[in-house]
DNA sequence: GAAGATTACATGCGTCCGCATCTTATGCAA
DNA sequence: TTGCATAAGATGCGGACGCATGTAATCTTC
């Protein structure tokens, strides 16, 4: 169990850093902006800023602030919600899609080149 | 193997943020603090910066202000390397010992609540 | 043994994060 | 309606990190 604990902290460790670098150079984008443009892309419609808290290991607040400079890049959009106005809804832009296309085999092959290097783990 | 990354990432993002607080607030030590002084207990012996830096996560760079932290809270000292005068042995103190005894089992309390709530992985 | 390359650790700086709090909007009770 | 509790999202603040660089010691090559 505490190995597990070890493979976890191993693998998170080296792949963010491998993410970071590889998104940020390539594509200019870090880590958490991937992650909030793959799951809007993965459910393919706008998403409340609640629910998109729900899927990335985030604070509110710093999703807030990821989103704030995605909408900065021109990513994405904040769209007023009409049917509760407290909320707002954060929509993918067309060069948002593009930029997370281009972004997402990088991304998959850092992912396998780490995954595959070392045997498997025994399940916890 | 993408479903292995979202795996490490959930875990990650819920065991750090538990034992931030769990380790934080009964023992004032931050996750990084705590895994320096448990290499150092593990390895039994004082331990070069640069042996540190292999085993624990983190940058050179943090690392050394960990380690500044916990010389700072007299849990470590910073002892000179007579063979190698830019090198420092980082050497856990009495009160350094007590405290990670006391804070190993919340670690391992915190540990198992997180990694039996949910079933396995598959190995990559 | 002197000069430059390299290594070990420290530090300035910018970034991102979480916590606490603020603002605005909604819901509910009197 | 009015008033208060609650919810969504934004923001001030402080902390920890990584990168680049600085400082001092060691190694290498001549």
């Amino acid at each position: 169990m505490i190995d597990t604990w070890h493979y976890v902290l191993a693998k998170h460790a080296k792949a963010m850093c491998a993410l970071e670098r590889a998104l940020g150079e390539r594509h200019g984008l870090g880590p958490s902006e991937f992650e909030v443009l793959d799951r809007i892309v993965h459910h393919d419609r706008k998403l409340r800023l609640q629910e998109l808290c729900d899927e990335v290991h985030l604070s509110q607040s710093a999703l807030s602030r990821v989103v704030a400079r995605l909408e900065k890049a021109a990513l994405v959009s904040r769209d007023a919600c009409s049917s509760d106005r407290r909320g707002i809804f954060v929509c993918i832009t067309p060069q948002g899609r593009a930029r997370h296309a281009e972004a997402l085999p990088t991304q998959r092959a850092v992912l396998k080149e780490i995954f595959t290097e070392t045997p498997a783990l025994t399940a916890p």
